[in-house]
DNA sequence: TGGCTATTTGGTAAAATAGCCAATATGAAG
DNA sequence: CTTCATATTGGCTATTTTACCAAATAGCCA
């Protein structure tokens, strides 16, 4: 059994694994500028409808990410907008490294 | 084939990748506050010390930590410190969920 | 209602990850 | 040089993740 003060991580952990995916990224920088359904994420990234849909799946269940409905098309919205934070971070970090 | 637009993600994916386990999680906050060897974050975590070192190892190849020799230890340090504003941004998120 | 579109869910195979033990390195100290 | 302490690497298995296809679901509209 796991120690409890490694456990009490496995919340952030779970947040950061949602964003460990180049998919998810790429939809999270999507998405950070307009709401934007299934189907046209889908036809930018270029996978099968199921494998987007699983996606935003994690990324809605992480809290990152929420969706409504619109007509027959399900929206998705960037919930968690601190996520472009964390992206400017890294990516100055790898900037100042070269 | 991923498309290119995917794919530039794919460095900033192994960062967050990285970040993405309890354990790694417990690393970096105990590295926030000082550089610490192998052997005793090995004690604090409770795994055997080559999981312990192969987390670290993941860590360092992620560009978030990296080591120094000293003496027949090899201590470690936080590099990325912007993580630990990642962790805030997601608990500052987590208590206004609640 | 029945068909249409958009999305999610289930099933499955391949790949990646985690964690343990054993074996190997690497430097320290006698 | 030998032995000790510390850490890393290799090998193995169990678990998790990914991505596809097929099937099911949900709302829209004739």
């Amino acid at each position: 059994m796991k120690k409890a003060i490694i456990l009490s991580y496995s919340k952030e952990a779970e947040i950061f694994k949602a964003l460990s995916h180049p998919t998810r990224l790429f939809i999270v920088h999507k998405l950070k500028e307009k709401d934007i359904c299934v189907c046209e994420l889908t036809a930018m990234i270029g996978d099968d409808i199921s494998t987007v849909s699983k996606h935003l799946s994690v990324l809605k269940t992480a809290g990152i990410a929420d969706s409504t409905r619109k007509k027959n098309q399900i929206i998705y919205r960037l919930k968690m907008r601190c996520v472009i934070d964390m992206s400017l971070c890294i990516n100055r970090k790898r900037k100042a490294a070269l």
